[in-house]
RNA sequence: GGGCCGGUAGUCUAGCUCGGUUAGGACAUCUGCUUGACGUGCAGAAGGUCGCUGGUUCAAAUCCGGCCCGGCCCA
């Protein structure tokens, strides 16, 4: 056994052990074992942005304390690491580095610088990774931008278009005019903006008018009709009547519908195509012709008449002057309203009707909820979110994008008659942008002439089915071993897109649920108490924590932050206070090597004391909670018996009541010292495995320092799991009354302002019962030591003198 | 408008599933103290209408109803 230095050096510990590790290969996965149980993390492969920030430290140690703690039960861990490379602002970035238009350049070109600023980042964040400790198997890397990953896209993309869960069609979709593409309802975000209601008068044939209130004048020339409620008495009269929409050369006829709110402006409203989804809603149901106003930038087209060229917002400026300009306006007023927008660039979206891919989405939402209801979720409410969000559904998914760097999408067009050819599945990977497709002639026409399908897929279709690729699938034969993942992490805010994606994929792929749980993190708060983003200037770089207060720090503050699934804030105090407890972790376990350099481990029974049983029996209940804790995913609560455990029982109350047997085996005897050295030896081993899946480093250093030539495991993180031992109930109960005279006499000093180890010339205890007596008999060696006192009385009865509290018939005389 | 979550000392948080201990802890505050590992420490102290309200119960922070406030998601 080894010493440990005076000082913890923790920043050189954490980079040594990082790299040991690594050496020594612990954290893989063996993919041969048949014996063990897999244990399989579906790792959600972040999107490589460059930044690592407290957030990520959060749910990151979340799921690697799992993975620890499951490789010490036993488990061969499969903890994946994947990077999930497509996206948009990666194209954006590209362009403004080189100051290029991504059109303008080949795809393949424009392609491969996005790959360079990829490849940068994911270093960045996998030194982030690294620091952290996550115990990933980095054997098992990939990158969704490589071929190799993309051809699993395209084959998912095939077998789903074989099961006619892929569609081609025109149909409304959400559109961002910044980024050109069409989104997802799920990456659609809603703002509160201040608008403007426009009372707008609608004339009629007979000289009346009716008003319509509108915050988006701009879409008149689209207006395709007017409504009002069927129930509402005010315009009962002019249901069926023709009517003129201003600025626009187009009458139109009232109609009625349910969907129009009588409350909401005047309660005559237009619909016109597309101002939200409400209006869809309504020209589909009354078969309303459609009148596309806006194109692909945002700007009004040649159906906007007059207006076409204008961007919307200086069509809303232009049409809302010729509308006062003719009188129409009757009156505008200020309206906060819900706006959707880009989730990642805030445009506000449009509703444009375009031919794009999608998949059936909708008609698998109740095995989805199914499903959903059979996962285990921490915690539990979670699972709502995700049912509530399929069911809410209106559109299918549209998976075509019209961008550049992403998977392309395996489809060509025969010129001639149109024929759609999907790629077979031994042609992928395959980019028709720059591919042909593999056979000699059009199926249909026999035309020679193709022309690629240039869109692409939504990356959502990339990261979509990683329970299925960690597993092994398409290539391993018994991918189906490791699937469905045992644990799917998930921040709450990305429960609607990656949760539900891959759920609704893999029921459609393989008729069969992606994960078995589900690990819910709350979002990082600033310490001002809002969401933590830069914009808000309460942000904080992962590496300021982890340069000051290292990682084991780091993750305890995640660990203890608040009940898992709820929101976090960050604080500096509680690194500083996970800091302080591994310093004197540190500096107890220090003290216990410093007495056990002549302790010999052997089988030999020990004779234990009273409070020798008090304290493992303690640590067998600190065992069973923590594990209990962690079997449930209450990471703040097995934090905090450990903690609380070795802060507590062991250091401020333990080896104070042991140093006297330690120090003076010439009063004591030999046999008693032993049993303090078996019982530190035991719990100080014992907290470090419990420790080791939080704060893994010190667990290893000390654990190298101390207990290896004895334990003889590589590492203590593949050390088992302990599994409860012997306690004893009458031993606990009896310290209780050890415990509080302790304190007692502790709180007299305190109170007489006298230092704790004053000597205490005569202690007389009147312990009001001869059972009482009895026990305070048998530890009178451990209250003289600790409260150093030179004659030490126990007597049964009752006495006068100060009062132990909770225990109200036990008094003590102490002359100092 | 709907759904979900939260409201516990100055601040943050646990406990609520399954009602019963003096409501646990951290930070901050105050008072002391070299206990031969640790002042990065130790021993104490003070600080609470458990959002409001009604109900169930012998008993409610905990269960039920209503309301108020905050957050998130969706219309």
């Amino acid at each position: 056994m080894k010493e440990l230095p005076k000082e913890f050096k923790v920043l050189e510990i954490e980079e040594k052990w990082q790299k040991r590790w690594e050496e020594m290969g612990i954290h893989r996965f063996n993919w041969k074992d048949r014996k063990r149980p897999a244990y399989v993390i579906d790792t959600p492969p972040p999107y490589p942005s460059g930044d690592f920030h407290v957030g990520n430290v959060l749910n990151w140690t979340y799921f690697d304390i799992i993975a620890r703690y499951k490789r010490m039960r036993g488990y061969n861990v499969l903890f994946p690491q994947g990077w999930d490379c497509h996206g948009l602002p990666t194209e954006v970035e590209t362009e403004k580095e080189h100051n290029i238009k991504k059109r303008e350049v080949p795809p393949d070109h424009f392609v491969k610088l996005c790959e360079q600023l990829t490849s940068k980042y994911i270093d960045i964040m996998k030194d982030s990774i690294k620091r952290l400790a996550i115990s990933v198997d980095w054997t098992t890397e990939y990158k969704t931008m490589d071929p190799d990953f993309w051809r699993r896209t395209q084959l998912s993309f095939i077998l789903l278009y074989k099961k006619d869960l892929i569609y081609q069609g025109t149909y409304p979709i959400n559109w961002c005019p910044r980024c050109e593409t069409a989104i997802a309802d799920a990456e659609v975000q809603h703002q509160t903006k201040q608008g403007t209601l426009h009372y707008i008068k609608f004339p009629l044939e007979d000289g009346e008018h009716l008003t319509v209130a509108t915050t988006r004048p701009e879409l008149l020339p689209a207006c395709v009709t007017v409504a009002v409620n069927p129930r509402d008495p005010r315009y009962k009269q002019q249901v069926g009547k023709t009517i003129t929409v201003p600025a626009a050369d187009r009458t139109v006829t009232i109609i009625t519908d349910d969907l129009v709110d009588q409350k909401f402006g005047t309660g005559v409203v237009m619909i016109c195509t597309y101002g939200d989804k409400a209006d869809v809603k309504c020209v589909q149901k009354h078969k309303l012709p459609v009148v596309m106003v806006i194109n692909q930038k945002g700007e009004m087209n040649k159906n906007a008449g007059k207006y076409a060229g204008l961007t919307t917002q200086q069509a809303k400026k232009t049409v809302t002057e010729d509308l006062e300009k003719s009188g129409s306006i009757e009156k505008t007023e200020p309206i906060q309203q819900e706006v959707g927008v880009c989730w990642r660039c805030d445009t506000p979206i449009e509703i444009l009707e375009q031919k794009q891919w999608f998949m059936k989405t909708r008609v698998l939402t109740p095995l989805v909820e199914k499903n959903t209801l059979e996962i285990t979720w921490y915690p539990d409410y979670m699972k709502k979110r995700l049912i509530d969000w399929a069911k809410s559904l209106d559109w299918d998914w549209v998976i075509s994008r019209q961008r550049i760097f992403a998977t392309p999408i395996p489809i060509w067009y025969c010129k001639k008659c149109e024929h759609v050819i999907l790629a077979k599945s031994d042609w992928i990977p395959i980019d028709p942008r720059t591919e042909p497709p593999k056979t000699d002639k059009c199926p249909e026409c026999g035309s020679t002439n193709f022309k690629p399908e240039t869109d692409v897929l939504d990356t959502w279709f990339d990261s979509s089915i990683s329970c299925a690729v960690h597993a092994g699938w398409p290539d391993k034969k018994d991918w189906q071993t490791r699937f469905p993942a045992d644990l799917h992490p998930s921040g709450y805010d990305i429960i609607r897109t990656w949760a539900y994606y891959l759920m609704v994929r893999h029921l459609a792929l393989f008729n069969e649920k992606p994960y078995r749980s589900c690990l819910i993190n709350g979002m990082v708060l600033g310490t001002d108490g809002r969401m933590m983003h830069k914009s808000l200037g309460n942000y904080v770089p992962a590496p300021d924590v982890l340069d000051k207060y290292g990682a084991d720090a780091a993750r305890q503050w995640a660990a203890t932050g608040g009940a898992t699934g709820s929101d976090i804030p960050f604080r500096w105090p509680d690194v500083e206070y996970a800091w302080r407890f591994l310093i004197k972790l540190w500096n107890a376990t220090r003290f216990a090597g410093l007495n056990l350099q002549d302790y010999a481990v052997t089988k030999k029974e020990v004779q234990l004391e009273l409070l020798d049983k008090w304290l493992l029996s303690k640590l067998e209940r600190v065992t069973q909670k923590a594990t209990e804790a962690l079997e449930t995913c209450q990471f703040n609560i097995a934090m905090e018996e450990v903690r609380d455990f070795t802060w507590h029982q062991l250091c401020d109350c333990y080896i104070e009541a042991i140093k006297h047997r330690l120090y003076r085996r010439e009063i004591y005897g030999e046999e008693k010292r032993r049993a303090a050295q078996y019982t530190l030896y035991t719990a100080v081993y014992r907290i470090l495995q419990l420790l080791a899946p939080i704060s893994p480093h010190i667990a290893e250093e000390i654990y190298q320092l101390m207990y290896v030539e004895d334990k003889k495991h590589e590492s203590i993180h593949i050390s088992s799991w302990p599994t409860p031992q012997k306690t004893y109930e009458e031993a606990e109960k009896n310290c209780e009354l050890l415990v509080s005279v302790i304190g007692e006499i502790r709180r007299e000093k305190s109170e007489k302002r006298l230092p704790l180890n004053t000597p205490i010339k005569k202690l007389t205890v009147y312990a009001g019962n001869r059972k009482s007596a009895h026990i305070l008999e048998q530890v009178v060696e451990d209250i003289a030591g600790t409260c150093k006192t030179e004659e030490l009385i126990i007597l049964p009865e009752k006495g006068e003198g100060r009062e132990v509290q909770g225990h109200s018939n036990i008094h003590y005389k102490a002359d100092y």
